[in-house]
Formats: C-alpha cells, structure tokens, sequence
DNA sequence: CGCTATCTTGAGTAGCGTCAAGTCATGTGG
DNA sequence: CCACATGACTTGACGCTACTCAAGATAGCG
C-alpha cells in the first residue's frame, strides 16, 4: 500500500479508498462483514475500469440506492440515464451554491459533505454523505444548488440527470415510490438534526453523531464499532453547532469515560450502550 | 368583532382568523394588500359553507400551493382526489409522530406547527405553517409521521391522499415537477434552520426568524412590516433553539433599539434593514 | 372578577467559545 | 529515507452568552 496506486483502489463494493487514505493510521478502518450487501463483490485484484461502469443491477449499493425494488428490466432503463462513475477527487466540488441543477448524485464510494454558506462567509456543515446516499435534492425547487458539495476524500458518484430521472420515474412507479422515499427520508434526518442542534448539550451532540455513524456504516455491511473519520474536527464542530475545541475535548472526556477509544481519525465504539444512554441526560 | 362569530370568518383568502382568536390584541393582523393572489376574493360576508368547499381552481393559493402550474382540467384531475376543507381546531393534532401515513396536508387558513419529540420528553419545534404550504412529506420515507402536527390557531386543510396523489403524479408531469419542488423547498428551508441553529447567536436567530415570517406574509398579499404571532414564546425559542426568557428579552432589546415595536403577540418591524444587517454580527 | 397561562425582568451560574501554546500527523522536497 | 513545513489536534486559562431560578406583571378566559 503506497501512494500512486489509488487509480486501481476502489470498486463499488468496498470502502477500501479510505484505507489507502488514511493507511498511516494504526487502526485500520473496519472490514466490511459478511451481508447480504456484499455478495456480489468482486476481489479487489479483478478490479479493471470497465468493471468501473457495472451497471446498476449489479452494483452492491442497489438495495441502499434509487434502484432499491425495482425489477430487472426496469433496472436496465435507469442505468441507461445514469452517467456512471463520475471521480470526485479530494477537496473538489461535486457541485458548488448557487450552480444550476444538472443531476442528483449517488455516492459510490467516498465521503463527502455539504455546506450551507452565509453571507458574511459562516460556513455551516448541514451533512456527511456516504456509499449510497443521494445528493442534490436540495437545489429541484430553486433550480439552483443550495450548498456546496465537496468531497472529503477521493470518491466516485453515479450522475444522475434530474429531468431524465423525473421523466423516467413517471413510467416506473416502483422508481418514483423510492426517489419520494430518498426526499423524505432526507427531510426526517434534517428534523432530527434540528432536535440536536435546538435542545442537545455538546456531548449529547457528539455521541448521538458517533451513533448514527456506526449505525450507517453497520447498513453498508462494515462494523458498527470500528471506524474512521473522514472529516475534520472543525468540520464535525460544523456539522454539530460546536467548536473545533469542544469535539476534542468531548472526545478526550468520552475515552477517560471508557466510552470509546479514539486516535487520531480512528475511533472505536466500547460501549456504545452507555453512550445512547448519555443522550438525554441534559433533558 | 366578538366571539361566537367565528364559524363563519375564514375564507380560503383571508387569514383573519387570527383576529378574531386574538380579538383583544390592540393592533390588528395585518390586511391583505392588493396583489394578484387576491383577485378571487369574495368579500367576507358571502362566505357560506358551500363556498368553503371551493375547488383549487378557484382557491385563492393555488399560486403557492400545490396545484401551481396546472392547467384547468389537470386541476380538475386534482381536484377530484382532494378531500376539502377538513377543520383543526386551535390545540389538535392534525397527526402524531407514529401515526402511518395516509395523506398529505396543505393549510388552506390557520397556523400550524410540527414537532419532533425525543425519548426524553424533550420537544424541538420543527417548523411553523402558514397558508399554502404542505405537511406532511417526513412520512413518506418510513410511512410513519416523524412528528406531531398541531393547530395554533383553529385552522383548515386540505386533505390529499398520497397514494392518489403518487398516481395522478405520474400522470400529469406539472403536478409531479411542483410536488417535486415542494419537497424539495422542505429540505432547502431545513438547511436554513441547520445553519442558524448552528452558527447564529439569539439576536441573530430572531431577526431572521422575524424577516422569514414578514417574507412569507408579503408572499401572501399581507402586510411585510405588521403582523401577529400565532405562537408563544417558549415556541418561537423551541424552534430557535433559545429559552422562552432569550427571547422575550431579545424583543425587549429590539425595541429599545427602535428595530420593532412588540406588545403581546403583535409585532411591528419598524427597520426591517438594520435588522437583516443585523445578521452577521456574530461571524 | 378571579384563575391560569404567558410574559417580563433581575441575579447568579454553567457551558461553551476564545485565545494561546504546544504536540502530533502528513506529505514534500532534498 | 530523513528533515522540515504545514495543517490538524490537544489542552489550559479565561470570558461571555445564554440558561436557571425566581418574583412579579399582564393578558386571556371562564
């Protein structure tokens, strides 16, 4: 593992990138358990860039991603409009404010954050994406992105154009049923995300987003308990209304605690039950 | 004005209601100004209860609502699906968190406010709802409502049965791209909730939240500069994130300054620009 | 007319932010 | 492969904002 090899690193089934990222870190980032998710995984070594461009069907994401429940032949309509593989180096724009809506983007592999900007240059992390999950809905009723997307390491995306999308969801009902899913389900995480910004205390904060991390990766088939950070201190602080300082003390109080063992971008859950227990403690 | 009147104030074209429910408060609501969206109005004393069952067409929100953009007979389509006119009184759940999903709602009059509950009884006001606007759409992605749904005030919605409305969607492309945007504006409208509960301070957040309700008022034909409250102020603090008494004394301030005159529910912006500048001190 | 919910205001405090110094990782160029 | 530069992180001391607790005023409602 050394740098100049990341060209051939990642395939829509593993979560690997990070690995090679990050492969100074001691705790190397959690390996994928066995799950349904994974059955269709190619070894790493077969990987060519052709088989970059799988189609849909037979991307480990689809039960996670806009073609969960669709049938095979519909399946093969969607990937006809899906632009596969769109690389998103590190530190690039998926897409930027104020940028016109071309397409909604799955995330393949990678992680990558949005920010809303104000005016007077605050920067606020509204969220983290991971392998999956759809980026872009904010901009449909505008026309007109309202955050910046950047990645935070080096990731692929699926394009998807939003006008071929909503013209092809109209003849396939099971494809509309879950793009309204996608929507929804973003607009219930952004609620939760106001209960915790609105009525939680830092470390409430911290531990209810260490929990829904592990809970996100245990859905992609990786532990629930070892993982690594993609993001920043600052950007966690962002993303959670707080402090670059107060997430690093929260996280030094957390592992005298014993609650979790965390170096660097490495964390591990060692008690994840206390630490759903410590939310609601400043009700 | 006088209690007992109010089974026959609402039309769908005014907001008055508030007047009569805060009959005693010295300034009065606000009057529409002229503006395309009034041109529909009957006056006040034609109203009747057949004339409550109005269709969209003739609805005086179908700019904002969700018919916007339909042609006469697509409107009719929509119409036929619609169960009109279903009343909430000041106090009632419209849904509840856990309740399974059967339609979604627009507010034909009235005011209304979702709320997300935590396990701990902790309750953080998601959102407020003035006329036009559509509740309802966290529950698409679980089937589940993700929060309650309460009146403010004694209000009127529409009723639109989602399944139906999913189908007739598919149908009628206009109607599909504006529900698209609706929800849509949902997540934007959350991004901008994250942001100011993440980077503002409490002066900040109540200018803001103050200059979003003088803006959607105006939206509405009504006055940008004069309005009433619907909430309390432990709600308006819920929302922002503040204790009832930050907000109280943030009134206070803000009227010493000479940016608004507040008594009671009713609030004048008297410098509606000094309090926008005021946004952005705290970065 | 009195009861209750809502609001205002004050005094004291806790929690998180600010500022600052120093350590540790990462990756670059010699 | 090592030395150094840079960005990321940790920790401490201090300050300020918003919270807590409390008392009193006011409005709305029966």
């Amino acid at each position: 593992m050394h740098g100049g090899f990341h060209y051939q690193r990642a395939t829509s089934a593993n979560l690997d990138a990070s690995q090679i990222r990050y492969k100074m870190n001691p705790i190397p980032d959690a390996l994928p358990l066995i799950s349904s998710v994974m059955s269709t995984v190619h070894p790493l070594r077969n990987v060519s860039v052709s088989q970059l461009r799988t189609a849909c069907s037979s991307c480990s994401l689809h039960e996670l991603c806009l073609p969960a429940g669709l049938e095979a032949d519909e399946m093969e309509q969607l990937d006809r409009i899906v632009n596969r593989k769109r690389p998103v180096k590190r530190g690039e724009y998926l897409y930027r404010a104020g940028g016109a809506l071309q397409s909604l983007y799955a995330v393949r592999t990678g992680f990558l954050k949005s920010c809303v900007l104000h005016d007077d240059g605050r920067e606020q992390v509204a969220g983290f994406h991971m392998m999956g999950e759809l980026l872009g809905m904010d901009a449909i009723g505008s026309g007109k992105h309202m955050c910046d997307a950047v990645a935070l390491e080096d990731s692929d995306v699926c394009e998807i154009p939003f006008i071929e999308l909503e013209q092809l969801s109209r003849d396939i009902p099971a494809l509309q049923r879950h793009f309204h899913r996608m929507m929804s389900r973003e607009i219930a995480r952004d609620y939760g995300v106001m209960l915790l910004l609105g009525s939680m205390r830092a470390e409430e904060r911290l531990a209810a987003f260490l929990l829904n991390l592990s809970q996100r990766f245990a859905a992609r088939g990786y532990s629930a308990t070892r993982f690594n950070l993609r993001m920043t201190r600052e950007e966690i602080g962002s993303y959670l209304g707080l402090k670059l300082e107060t997430i690093s003390r929260a996280f030094s109080r957390f592992q005298t605690e014993g609650l979790i063992t965390v170096q660097n971008k490495s964390i591990e859950l060692k008690d994840p039950e206390r630490l759903r227990a410590l939310i609601g403690q400043g009700a």
